[in-house]
DNA sequence: CAAATCTCAGCTACACTGACATGA
DNA sequence: CTCATGTCAGTGAAGCTGAGATTT
């Protein structure tokens, strides 16, 4: 293989596990990607207004409403107006939503810990970096809107 | 922070890389990462035809043949007959599609390697273990195919 | 006739921006 | 009045499947 930059091979393999997620998820849980992420911030996070969980998710807010929309439909979430504010609406997962998202994590996660083993990767070196790009990022972030 | 599994964690984490390069990118060449990384392949891949390129790619023909039509008509590709197959088409990059691959190429690696020294993690370390896990990927892949 | 390769048509998921309603 | 929050409308980029054409 040429010397590909790190950031490119990085790339490439988010891109193949969130393919194989999807694939697996759909099967699984008959959920999206995409959707299972939207369940594990809001599962992380508890009751939170819209708009928070959009900035938690670095969407727009009305990507937030429309997505939500869909996810009542299904059951796996229930939105109510805060009681302290007229405009806020609070999102909560529902007992199902609960559930498949545990169970969504559960299926992503059994088949990547599969990969690691494969790959022979320490997975407490791989959590390291991870989450300290992750911090990074989040300073970064706040750097710059000061 | 709660234990989030690490497959989540890397999850979040190139999420986040891709909307920072695409914002990067659009501003710095005009092109999006996805069209980007398209480049990139085909720069490693050198002349080949749509389907092997769609191969590369992890993507359907169509899929492959549509994004090809733009980045055509943006000067970036060139694709002709096959002398010695008439129904295949060979892919080529164009001059201006080599240069901007490479100016792309270093917009993203610059911005990932700065991120990289504010986290102070081993790029050697990330480099090997995401090497790592797309081969077993690639492993196993072949092995579901037979 | 079968398989490989590419294109056409139609569709879907999901994101954005800009404009607007409403409540604090 | 202005800010914050959420929704509506319109749009775009990028992927898929299924069907068809053409060449091997």
């Amino acid at each position: 293989m040429a010397p590909e930059s790190t950031s490119f091979l990085l790339g490439r393999l988010v891109t193949q596990l969130e393919r194989e997620g999807e694939q697996i998820l759909r099967v699984e849980t008959g959920i999206s990607y995409k959707r299972a992420v939207f369940l594990f911030v809001l599962r992380f996070l508890g009751t939170v207004t819209q708009h928070h969980l959009a900035e938690a998710l670095g969407y727009s807010d009305p990507a937030v409403s429309m997505m939500l929309r869909e996810l009542v439909k299904e059951g796996f979430v229930t939105t109510a107006p805060d009681p302290e504010h007229g405009r806020k609406q609070l999102v909560t997962l529902t007992p199902e939503g609960q559930e498949i998202a545990i169970r969504a994590r559960h299926v992503l996660d059994a088949h990547f810990d599969e990969l690691v083993r494969l790959a022979e990767v320490d997975d407490q070196q791989l959590r390291s970096i991870t989450t300290k790009l992750i911090m990074a990022i989040a300073e970064k972030r706040k750097k710059e809107l000061s």
